[in-house]
DNA sequence: ATGATCGCCTAA
DNA sequence: TTAGTTAGGCGATCAT
């Protein structure tokens, strides 16, 4: 299928919800108001209320075809509206910009499960560039140029491999099997008949690795520095996207996190292409002591590639057709190897699935993070329930000591060699804020609350009022509805995995969905964000001590000899949504009925959806401290499952590999078969080896980032 | 010597 | 319009 170009150019539509609001829409009887969504709450009224409704042309709508046609995702389709323009002069003119919060989601009907790949056959290219010359970014030097480029063109949904594969290289390379060799004899003839190619091949998406932040900046630099800035040549150069004459631009980004961490980062818009790199994709969803390629495919395609070391590519690039030869035949390896990576790991399949229940465009999945997803999410629900949502001020310095968070319960530390059942809350926090109907929506002050029916509303445990869902159903627990709902599908499709390698895929996406359901707490929780309500997200951390309080005084009073129990049963461990239970059985065929009823009751006596699951049962159990255990992991009475190992030495990626070998192998001594004295002289001839200097220095080495 | 604080990473 | 949350262990370093 072709591309039409026209789409990319300027869409007519209507642009919406505004930040700045005139007056919240009052949905209580009484004249009460929502505080949640009011300026009371620290929302900012600003503007007049009065002005026209108009119309404006927005770029950028239908950049990228796999949001168009796949996900649904980056339109700014809103409803006709009354909203404010800003209107700024310049020697230009006048320029206008609206003054609204972009819904980036309008969900386009989806085609039939499993045929939108037919319907959008994504082309993927991938590549990698080689340099000669040092190791590092230094585009600008004459003895550094670009020495060839290979690609890897595929399209997904078609299980074909690559459509095209070809290498472009300076100076003349031998012919190499099953790839397309086109030779140059200079740069710049080289550079011009790539980007011919790029736009030949018409790909949706780009990928390789890293190159986000190495390739695609360092073929723009060099371009400029080859040619200069002036040079025609260069802006046929940079015309890598699907709109004509559109430059493609770089810009520096900074993001950062405490999930994905401090990153610098280059964005490069290429007008109708999205840019999908494999290595942050590898850093946000994998946890890897090391990211290169290399070991990335070591790990998840059991393929090791050959390494030609920088320091003699000059050499190879210097010397004979066969010499390049050898050259390319990696460099094809690089760029064929993170397509191979994605259509593995499914990852289109999986951001597509993001990109769809949370309504962002599939580039934010990996280049922001939850809050806008969680932003989005509400901006669509409030759009379809005519609700507005308020542009907070600038909060300088807004709540500087947080809130508290959930209880971990003091260990009863020992090394258990009988069964301890674990029972945890199914989603606790997204399921606290169902059943209690917490959202900003619903809240209302105390003081409102006297004037209404007491019927209407609770408190929370730390006294926050909310209406009910028969009064008002709150947009966040909507929202969870949906991401729940998605979770479970993804939870179902890991069961039916037919192998542990898809398996674990499934994992990842179904641990994805949990991620963003816990973040619409933590997006309440926020004090730096679009739209910060600590009461929300103080309620919902209160209504968890409650309930992991409640369970263990249940378990502990319940199971007892005075209620014809054999032993009393007695909460070891607990933290935040679990327990753990030594109910006094020694057999674990003797456990599952206790934790199976356990669970059920305090179930019970929860509001819906609020579930308490027995889970698993560890034995033999090993707890040292708070989030630091070890266990034998059995999810059915006949078999364990795997030794489950948390917080402990051995999952850490801040320790050398000896410690974590060592503790790998006295836990598997002392777990697995049991051998305490035996874990113990291990431990000692460890010790002494290190003392006496045995020990290979590479088994010391902590490897830093 | 010893307790407070920091950096890192993990559990939830 | 950069950035989900809190609790907590453990080793290193700082302040006394
Ligand atoms: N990244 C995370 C993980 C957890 N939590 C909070 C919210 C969760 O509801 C609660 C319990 O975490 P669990 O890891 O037990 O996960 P869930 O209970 O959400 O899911 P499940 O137990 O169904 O896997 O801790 C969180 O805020 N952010």
């Amino acid at each position: 299928m072709g591309y039409d170009p026209s789409h990319t150019n300027f869409l007519k539509v209507y642009v919406g919800m505004p930040t700045m609001i005139p007056k919240l829409k009052t949905i209580m009887e009484d004249g009460i108001t929502l505080p949640g969504l009011t300026d009371e709450n620290g929302g900012a009224v600003r503007g007049s209320t009065t002005f026209q409704p108009f119309e404006c042309n927005v770029p950028y709508v239908l950049r990228y075809m796999i949001d168009r046609d796949v996900t649904g995702a980056g339109w700014l389709s809103l409803p006709k509206g009354t909203y404010k323009l800003r209107k700024s002069e310049n020697e230009k003119g006048t320029h206008c910009q609206i003054e609204a919060d972009i819904c980036y989601n309008e969900i386009i009907p989806r085609k039939p499960e499993g045929e939108w790949s037919k319907v959008a056959p994504l082309r993927i290219l991938s590549f990698d560039i080689e340099c000669q010359g040092r190791k590092g970014y230094f585009p600008e030097a004459e003895q550094d140029p670009v020495i060839q480029i290979a690609n890897s063109l595929s399209v997904y949904g078609r299980n074909t491999g690559p459509i095209v594969q070809n290498v472009f290289t300076l100076k003349g390379c031998l012919p190499i099997v099953g790839a397309q060799v086109i030779s140059s004899e200079t740069e710049q003839d080289m550079l011009l008949k790539w980007r011919q190619f790029l736009h030949a091949s018409d790909a949706d998406i780009l990928t390789g690795y890293n190159v986000q932040n190495f390739d695609i900046p360092y073929l723009l630099d060099r371009a400029e520095a080859i040619w200069g800035k002036k040079d025609p040549k260069l802006r046929t150069f940079t015309q890598w996207g699907r709109v004509k004459n559109a430059q493609t631009k770089k810009r520096e980004t900074m993001f950062s996190s405490s999930a994905y961490g401090r990153r610098n980062n280059t964005e490069t818009t290429i007008e109708g292409r999205v840019i999908f790199d494999m290595l942050p994709y590898m850093q946000r969803n994998h946890k890897l002591s090391s990211y290169s390629l290399n070991s990335v495919c070591a790990e998840f395609l059991n393929q090791q590639k050959e390494d030609v070391h920088h320091s003699i590519i000059s050499d190879l690039q210097n010397g004979t057709d066969a010499d390049r030869h050898r050259l390319a035949v990696y460099c094809i390896k690089d760029a064929l190897l993170p397509q191979r990576l994605m259509d593995k790991l499914s990852v289109l399949i999986n951001y597509v699935e993001m990109a769809r229940v949370t309504g962002v465009p599939v580039s934010f999945l990996i280049s922001r993070g939850q809050q806008i997803k969680v932003f989005s999410m509400i901006l669509r629900k409030c759009r379809d329930e005519n609700l507005l949502v308020p542009t907070l001020k600038k909060s300088g310095a807004n709540n500087d000591d947080g809130y508290e968070g959930a209880t971990v319960l003091d260990p009863i530390k020992s090394y258990y060699e009988v069964p301890i059942a674990t029972l945890d809350f199914a989603s606790l926090y997204p399921s606290i804020m169902q059943a209690y109907n917490l959202c900003y929506s619903t809240m209302i002050s105390a003081k409102d609350a006297t004037k209404i029916d007491p019927t209407k509303y609770k408190k929370s445990e730390n006294g926050h009022t909310f209406v009910h869902s028969h009064v008002k159903k709150g947009i966040l627990p909507t929202i969870l509805e949906e991401l729940l709902s998605a979770r479970k599908r993804a939870k179902k499709d890991m069961k039916n995995a037919p192998n542990d390698f898809e398996k674990s895929v499934q994992n990842g996406r179904q641990l994805a969905l949990k991620v963003s359901a816990n973040s619409v707490y933590g997006f309440t929780g926020a004090g730096v964000g679009q739209l910060p309500c600590l009461p929300i997200a103080s309620s919902v951390t209160s209504y968890g001590r409650f309930l992991l309080e409640k369970t263990k005084a249940y378990v502990e009073e319940h199971y007892t000899q005075a209620n014809g129990y054999e032993h009393n049963a007695q909460v070891v461990y607990g933290d935040t949504d679990s327990v753990m239970v030594k109910f006094g059985t020694t057999t674990v065929a003797d456990t599952f009925p206790l934790a199976i009823e356990a669970a059920e009751k305090c179930s019970a006596i929860f509001p819906d959806p609020i579930l308490l699951e027995f889970e698993k049962v560890y034995y033999p159990y090993l707890l040292m401290n708070k989030k630091r255990y070890a266990g034998l992991m059995w999810t059915q009475k006949d078999k364990y499952d795997y030794m489950d190992t948390k917080g402990l030495e051995t999952v850490r990626r801040d320790n050398c590999a000896l410690v974590r070998d060592v503790i790998q192998t006295s836990l598997d001594k002392i777990i697995i078969e049991r051998d305490v004295p035996g874990a113990i002289d291990y431990v000692k001839s460890q010790i002494a080896d290190l003392l006496q200097n045995k020990m290979d220095i590479s088994q010391l080495v902590i490897t830093k980032i």
